[in-house]
DNA sequence: CGCTTTTGACCTGCGC
DNA sequence: GCGCAGGTCAAAAGCG
């Protein structure tokens, strides 16, 4: 259960983990069939507000960073990158890798990559590694593969475009045979949690988790930003105001009959 | 011989 | 228009 607070709002957590569409609260499974679908109705109602809060914090967030004077540029690992990501097919995995071992960029995902270019950038004495597919001619799949500049054990995989093909090998999982001083997909994980997964943009439930580490890493981002604080009391301050005032529209409407009757 | 990597040069976009 | 920084190109070298 990831839970967060969000900037100065500290009554508000919304829960990225869970989802209430697919958590029954197991006390209620001895319930009969009605209150099981009331149960199922709260929840969708619930899940409705969180993507209508979602929605306005994405839009706000976007808003924010048309503000900004530069191009994002990668002086955070999480930020700056965050608008590309929404706004374009690009993703971005970091690899635990053991830096005594791993002194190559490389990041095995199941693809075939050739390497093209190598750059040192401003903020990042290490260097960056633009990657292109190598498997199918036309690929317009790219990646960019750079060490962590907090952490070097990490490393930070870019990912633009959708690879129009099958991946060109099976991914190997270190518990099950991987080669010692590759590093493999089946160590890619969010920053923060320790799950462990392989990597297929095109398998929905891998884009699902992607879409929610993209969520949490904006939260994350956004919690630091006082400006988007502001923003987001605002539109969760109207989307309470609207809530209130429907409800009492309905109160009136029903007391209205009620004089009329 | 064909493929990959390296690396300096060049191109492009953005802010000033 | 200029300078800066990121991204890409392409020739040379390395490797199996």
């Amino acid at each position: 259960m990831d839970s967060r607070h969000l900037g100065g709002l500290s009554n508000l957590t919304i829960d990225l983990n869970t989802n209430p569409m697919h958590v029954i609260n197991p006390s209620h499974q001895t319930q009969g069939d009605d209150e099981m679908m009331e149960e199922l109705n709260r929840m969708k109602s619930e899940n409705k507000k969180l993507n209508d809060i979602l929605t306005i914090l994405t839009r706000n967030y976007n808003d924010l960073m048309k503000t900004r004077k530069r191009k994002a540029v990668d002086t955070h690992e999480t930020s700056a990158a965050l608008p590309d990501m929404i706004k374009s097919n690009v993703s971005r995995v970091y690899v635990r890798i053991d830096p005594s071992h791993d002194t190559n960029l490389v990041v095995k995902d199941g693809y075939q990559w050739r390497k093209y270019g190598q750059k040192v950038t401003r903020d990042n004495p290490s260097p960056r590694a633009y990657y292109k597919c190598s498997f199918a001619p036309a690929c317009p799949a790219k990646k960019k593969v750079q060490r962590s500049l907090n952490d070097p054990s990490l490393l930070v995989a870019t990912y633009e475009g959708h690879h129009h093909h099958r991946p060109s090998q099976a991914t190997v999982s270190p518990a099950t045979g991987g080669v010692a001083g590759t590093t493999t997909a089946a160590s890619i994980s969010g920053e923060c949690s320790g799950s462990t997964e392989s990597l297929d943009f095109s398998d929905p439930l891998t884009c699902r988790q992607i879409q929610q580490f993209l969520v949490e890493k904006m939260a994350s981002s956004l919690t630091r930003n006082p400006a988007f604080t502001a923003a987001l009391a605002a539109a969760i301050t109207g989307r309470l105001l609207d809530e209130v005032i429907s409800e009492q529209n309905q109160d009136l409407v029903s007391n209205s009959r009620g004089f009329s009757a």
